[in-house]
DNA sequence: GTGAAAGCGCTAACAG
DNA sequence: CTGTTAGCGCTTTCAC
């Protein structure tokens, strides 16, 4: 059923159904009830993809995700099309499948530059009318996505060139989680960072010595134990840190897989959490749901991140913004119960 | 850029240009070359809307999903897409957001109706080649899509109106774990059932009675106790079927989250895991990886079922498959230390 | 081998 | 108020 057909059953031209259509002005009531009758009758479904060809404008967003099943992916997702949806516009989704790609096989990042410039000549060739490019990890991205004339938005992570960012805040939660402990009497620290290199390590570690210092109290560097962000390394991790006289009573851990092995350690080693161990993780997974005691966490703004970075694309597709924003939003700190008085 | 610019460029007509870009048989050597130098010098990426409203075929299918922050919803939607990928199809994510709007508004389905008919028509005024529909839960749905006269696949779910659909499998999995109870040696059984009216809960239970009663083994009615699928109501369960004399050596609870809820419970009554109860989960859901003991689960294809349902679309959408499948996909059991010797 | 031209379904001047 | 018409970028038939 295209419109020209509901022109003919109503016995009027294509322009005044358009008209109709789009209410644009100026259609006697009679007429408008005659083909507005017709429409809903036959059911039509005016063709999207015609009219975005014609106005040069899709109302469509690419979402590049890096891989859709990296946890917080979906709830990014979801915080975008709550907003397009609202504002008539919908989501291409385009899933580069990192994780898996990098998992199967041990290819240089140049065989995922062509993944990525194939799925941006896609979405460009969709006539989108921006792009979100949502990362697996927070950090830099780099000069990747290439021949984008139009506005882009770099969501749970960021780049150092053209294109706005939406990240959560790291430094200032830690330091509040920090500064819990303190407030319970907690004067010597551990740590569990994550992986060495990433971002979001160094951020936090910055808020618990910025809380530290504040309170006077120095870190010892052996108190310091680098994890890999999982369980099993968390647990190591936390049995050097404990497996000695003067263990430290404060453990942060930088999110809350390292978090529950640092308190199954703690088990093992027949320390009670909170008495004689208190615990922080970092993240709100799933999984401390579960963990007695309800460890104390982070809980990042994820569905609001995508929210954010669709408003932001919005605002440079409609041409209300012209330069590049980055954006970070605050975490909420979930209190659980395994930090205690010292 | 587009198609004519190039020609111009290039000197030659907008056929030859498209005759090159499809390789449409018969360009000159030359002419070829030169076109293409222009191509890629220029950067012009064609116009994707243009040609699908030409050969009124777009190459893209519609991924219709109940609830995109669904744990298993990321997992089935990168099945979809890998076999999309490799076939030059694209996805549109329409995403209905049912988990949100049932919590925060207590409103009829025929609210839900109407948003369900407006993705619908956004979809199919995208002039989709066909849609994949994917639940939030295992059950029918019924009579939902409406005017679509493209091919429907439904994914974690299934109709019993038109179209075809991927599940896995709920009956034969639970079975096979029933039997590793009985394998081990265990002759009294207590069952931790899913929400009383769902299709998965009515399977799996078929599952365990086949079983049991291959073995000649009756399960107390007593001993079957209903559940919501949540930790809370797991550990409650399990309590009840626990806290007596003769409490069943053998806990199948339906999900992880019941499982580990049980698990706690038996602790909370001095019982060892698995040494005075074992206990089997469902879902390989990430909790039971720090769960200890590791608990013996069932992984469901997640996957390969939007996979499976991308293939199912493929054939539907290219006449190759004319009347509705069914399939099931089969799980996998994942073996934990849940499970002792009796 | 290559090009002219029609037309996919729609919008938006412009004319009446 | 309504209709005519050009044209968005592309494919494809038919001529040459």
């Amino acid at each position: 059923m295209t419109l020209k057909e509901i022109a003919v059953q109503a016995g009027v031209s294509v322009a005044t159904v358009s008209y109709v259509l789009n209410d644009s002005a100026k259609v006697s009531i009679e007429t408008k009830e005659r083909v507005e009758k017709i429409i809903k009758e036959t059911g039509y479904r005016s063709n999207i993809l015609a009219k975005s060809l014609r106005k040069n404008k899709s109302f469509l967003v690419g979402v590049l995700v890096e891989d859709v099943t990296v946890w917080h992916t979906a709830f990014v997702i979801d915080g975008i099309n709550e907003l397009a949806e609202k504002k008539g516009y919908h989501t291409i989704l385009s899933n580069l499948r990192l994780l898996s790609k990098i998992e199967s096989q041990f290819e240089h990042i140049s065989k995922f530059q062509k993944d990525i410039d194939k799925a941006v000549d896609v979405l460009m060739g969709m006539q989108v009318d921006g792009i979100i490019y949502v990362g697996m990890h927070d950090r830099a991205i780099h000069d990747i996505l290439h021949n984008i004339e139009k506005p882009v938005v770099y969501c749970y992570c960021y780049t150092e060139g053209e294109g706005s960012s939406v990240r959560y805040s790291n430094k200032t939660p830690e330091y509040l989680i920090t500064r819990k402990f303190l407030e319970n009497g907690h004067k010597e620290f551990g740590v569990i960072r994550g992986a060495e290199a990433s971002e979001p390590t160094k951020l936090r570690m910055q808020g618990i010595e910025w809380a530290l210092e504040e309170a006077g109290i120095s870190l010892k560097k052996e108190n310091i134990v680098c994890g890999d962000w999982k369980y099993k390394q968390g647990k190591q991790a936390a049995k050097m840190l404990l497996d000695k006289q003067d263990y430290p009573s404060a453990i942060i851990a930088m999110n809350d897989e390292m978090a529950v092995g640092a308190r199954d350690a703690a088990a093992e080693l027949g320390l009670r959490v909170p008495e004689d161990v208190s615990i922080s993780g970092f993240d709100n997974a799933d999984i401390i749901h579960y963990a007695t005691p309800r460890i104390t966490t982070v809980s990042r703004p994820l569905q609001e991140m995508g929210y954010e970075s669709m408003k932001l694309l919005l605002n440079k597709m409609n041409d209300r913004l012209s330069e590049d924003i980055n954006i970070t939003l605050p975490c909420e700190i979930i209190e659980g119960r395994s930090i205690a008085k010292r």
